[in-house]
DNA sequence: TTGAAAGCGTTACCAC
DNA sequence: GTGGTAACGCTTTCAA
């Protein structure tokens, strides 16, 4: 399978070289028959433009860089939704993704905008104060932000709502009759990255545990797995509450403490109330079917590549911060209202 | 941030435009002197050379084409461990990674290599006989197989050993006294698609029985989830055995299935026993922590990078077919020796 | 040890 | 509606 270069289109359907491009780019009306023969060429010699070439004459690469938290020690469950619809999308626009791993830090921005290898970059897993903005607002190419940084630095945000979770997820144990309200932490790795969402999440469900009245008690950061499921679920046992509704943000402990609770003769829709925040294929498929709020990770990134293509067809896009509305679905692991 | 040109650095450190090139690939001996201006002529234009006209020159991308089973309504839990782990490896030898979504077939690996886009390709989700090897075999670029098809075209294949998972899982059962084994089918979708491993995996787990002198019972395609989990368990506990040995080599078959045969009552690891082929991870993390012949995600994947640099560096190294060994560990589902 | 200059394969401007 | 040709920014051969 040997290469063949636009050249070679050219002379087999005898016309010139940029006629070849014209007839590819559609940017220049081409006549029927002209068209009709660099087409057959193109497809006789199963000619395909040397990406390389092309970025570099047209200052443009049609891939879109994507910076994932892989290498920096943080749990990467939940990262394949963002992944694969971010790819799918890209791919119906006719572009790649180039993956960049986190751990590169700002290095890894830079060396993206800096070499061209993409045309617009997107960032997710942000601290809630992130080093990489700077640069990232910095940089020719565009930066599409997956998360809510305190200080966007300009740049378009894209994320779920997590403070409209938090109060989906207070609203429905108040609803639901609960005289006491827990909070699970997220792993410590995680508040210590201070992750943006984690801040957004607690606040916001603070306010309306305090705006329903309701006494909210924070279990304080708990370790993925099984041992740590554990000691929270004993903690949790030992709460005095007529009707306690226990509210789980991080996805992957919600089902470990499940089975803690469960294990102490806790059973969640019996005994107490459990409402998580993971996405509803998960939440359907736990043991047993958990009442959650879900987390979007498709439409988050359907929205953030829509704003991406937006803004690589009209640089002056005003930024704006696009959140996206979880909603609340009732399972098996919240106690009927009184 | 304005971008500079390797012209911008000569001018600054008083060169010519080859002796920066030379600098920075070290293909060349320079003097200190000139080492050192140009380079602090780069570092203070932060110079980064331009991707696009690099390739174009050097006919190198450094960049890994990845074709993952994305859009291809396969299921792509376990995924993620391969793609962290050859972005990875990608990043220790400064190549970057290019994902391609498996739905656009052939397409995608003719796009890969016809356009330039990268260096090498890996390509994984075999089929064991797949439409896309064909192409794959023809094409310039070189390509490394995860998976082991039935006639890998001279590619160069690494993958887990099934068949020696498969020996692991019957022997363990067998050594420990069982009567009777059963191996649970994969998804129909998996089946259908008729995936590599699949068949090496059941035919290994077959001829293993036989040599054990144990009788092998398969339950017909289990689907994920839930129902079909209840479905499987009500079938295991109508099989009449002293000894039951269950065999589960679809890793997210494995939980609900546990689940299942839990709420039937029977308890593995004290009425029957479960080997699952599973990562270590979520073999521990199970519930309960499952036995399990591992899976090794990373290994593979790195091995497959060792192949994939090596190949870059000699075209000429021979293709073979490059087999992890998989290891069993000892959790609670399976009954202790007689 | 260094420089000059010829490509690499496109795109897009300027002519016609 | 089409062709010629100058970029694009780098690598690498050839010369010195």
């Amino acid at each position: 399978m040997s290469t063949f270069t636009s050249k070679d289109v050219a002379r087999l359907a005898g016309v010139s070289q940029s006629t070849v491009s014209y007839v590819m780019s559609g940017k220049r009306p081409i006549s029927d028959e002209t068209r009709r023969r660099v087409l057959d060429a193109i497809d006789r010699l199963t000619y395909e433009p040397n990406a390389g070439a092309r970025a570099l004459a047209s200052q443009r690469t049609t891939v879109v860089g994507l910076v994932v938290p892989f290498g920096v020690g943080v749990d990467t469950t939940g990262l394949l939704p963002f992944i694969e619809t971010i790819a799918g999308v890209a791919r119906t626009r006719d572009h790649d993704v180039l993956l960049v791993t986190a751990d590169e830090g700002s290095a890894g921005i830079r060396r993206l905008a800096g070499r061209s290898l993409c045309d617009a970059i997107i960032l997710m897993d942000l601290q809630t104060v992130d080093d990489r903005l700077a640069v990232a607002a910095n940089v020719r190419t565009p930066v599409i932000l997956i998360g809510v940084p305190a200080d966007p630095h300009g740049m378009h945000c894209v994320d779920l709502d997590f403070a409209e979770a938090a109060r989906l997820a207070v609203g429905e144990l108040a609803a639901t009759g609960h005289d006491r309200l827990a909070l699970i932490g997220h792993p410590a790795d995680i508040v210590h990255r201070d992750l943006n969402y984690v801040r957004r999440f607690a606040d916001a469900a603070r306010a309306a545990a305090d705006a329903h009245g309701l006494p909210l008690e924070v279990i304080a950061p708990v370790e993925w797995g099984r041992e740590a499921a554990r000691g929270a679920a004993a903690r949790l046992a030992a709460i005095e509450a007529r009707r306690l509704g226990v509210v789980v943000p991080a996805s992957n402990t919600v089902q470990p403490l499940l089975h803690a609770l469960n294990a102490r003769g806790l059973v969640p829709g019996r005994d107490l109330s459990v409402i998580g925040l993971l996405t509803d294929a998960a939440a359907a498929e736990a043991e047993p079917p958990v009442t959650n709020v879900s987390l979007e990770p498709r439409d988050v990134s359907r929205r953030a590549m829509e704003t991406l293509f937006r803004l690589l067809e009209d640089r002056t896009a005003p930024p704006r911060i696009d959140l996206i509305t979880p909603k609340l679905t009732r399972r098996q692991t919240v106690l009927p209202g009184p």
